[in-house]
DNA sequence: CCCAAGACCTGGCGGC
DNA sequence: TGCCGCCAGGTCTTGG
């Protein structure tokens, strides 16, 4: 179940499989994900070199010489490595075979992943043309979020999950990220001031940063093929914890909806 | 343009 | 056990 770090996870994992494998076929059994997965994909890969796996945001770039195969995980996806002849389960939806007998297993219970052909430049896929940028890259920080948000009226944490703003903040990590910035996530994006953006953007990555070191422990789960993803095993501060003493001043924490999404948050640490 | 709500799905859980 | 309502790590699309 993928936040960034997980999707990180997950490419660090196929990526010594795919990467320079020849495909041999593309299995569809269940085409209806988010969008219909294309059977002509089918005829674009066989026979091709994948060249590399990359990540953008929560997609994986499966790159091909002539083509990239944009894969998104949703809300339940997952991808295993497994051999040739290992059965499918009911939601196992999708396999790149490969010719070495390897073959990379796309599973996705409620169906929101997507696979996507696009044969011109990636970047320029309409997914992914107009994300925000990376949130550990350089273009990222706090003077950055200070002046993407003047103006903006709604809920900072709404806002920070808004992938045209920044990508890779899901909603367990723009609750912590706030968490740590002291920050109280119902509060007006424009009306942050610029030395807390700052303290934001250095938790945003410092929390995701963690969450992938974190998620590389797990990476034989997705060789071995026990399917079993692997939830970060990193200390929620708030997450999940509504009701429960605020691990810094000891008061009840409070969880609230915004945008129809869970918020916990602390009423007295969170300004 | 901005923002909130709706849409897409299945499965697991607690309560009765 | 069984049924029901509610919740879930995402994000594109629509409507005001």
């Amino acid at each position: 179940m993928p936040e960034l770090p997980e999707v990180e996870t997950t490419r660090r994992g196929i990526a010594p499989y795919l990467e320079g494998a020849e495909v041999e076929a593309f299995e569809v059994r269940e085409p209806r994900l988010r969008w219909p997965v294309e059977a002509a994909i089918a005829g674009r890969i066989q026979g091709q070199r994948v060249e590399r796996v990359e990540r953008r945001g929560k997609y994986l770039l499966v790159q091909f010489a002539e083509g990239t195969l944009l894969i998104h995980l949703g809300m339940s996806g997952s991808l295993r490595v497994l051999m040739r002849d290992t059965p499918p389960g009911k939601h196992d939806h999708v396999d790149i075979c490969l010719k070495d007998g390897h073959r990379i297993r796309f599973c996705d219970p409620r169906r929101f992943g997507a696979m996507v052909w696009t044969e011109s430049p990636a970047s320029q896929h309409r997914l992914l043309a107009s994300l925000g940028p990376e949130p550990l890259g350089s273009e990222f920080d706090g003077d950055y979020l200070y002046r993407r948000s003047r103006g903006r009226r709604s809920p900072i944490k709404s806002w920070l999950m808004d992938s045209h703003v920044v990508v890779g903040v899901g909603n367990i990590y723009a609750n912590e990220a706030l968490f740590q910035a002291g920050i109280d996530p119902r509060r007006a994006a424009g009306r942050v001031s610029r030395q807390r953006m700052r303290l934001l953007a250095t938790a945003v990555r410092e929390v995701l940063a963690s969450a992938i070191e974190q998620g590389g422990t797990t990476l034989r789960d997705f060789v071995g093929g026990d399917g079993k993803p692997g939830y970060f095993s990193q200390q929620l501060h708030v997450y999940g914890r509504g009701g429960q003493p605020c691990t810094r001043c000891g008061e009840a924490l409070v969880g609230v909806q915004l945008a129809q999404r869970s918020t916990v948050y602390c009423r007295y640490c969170q300004r």
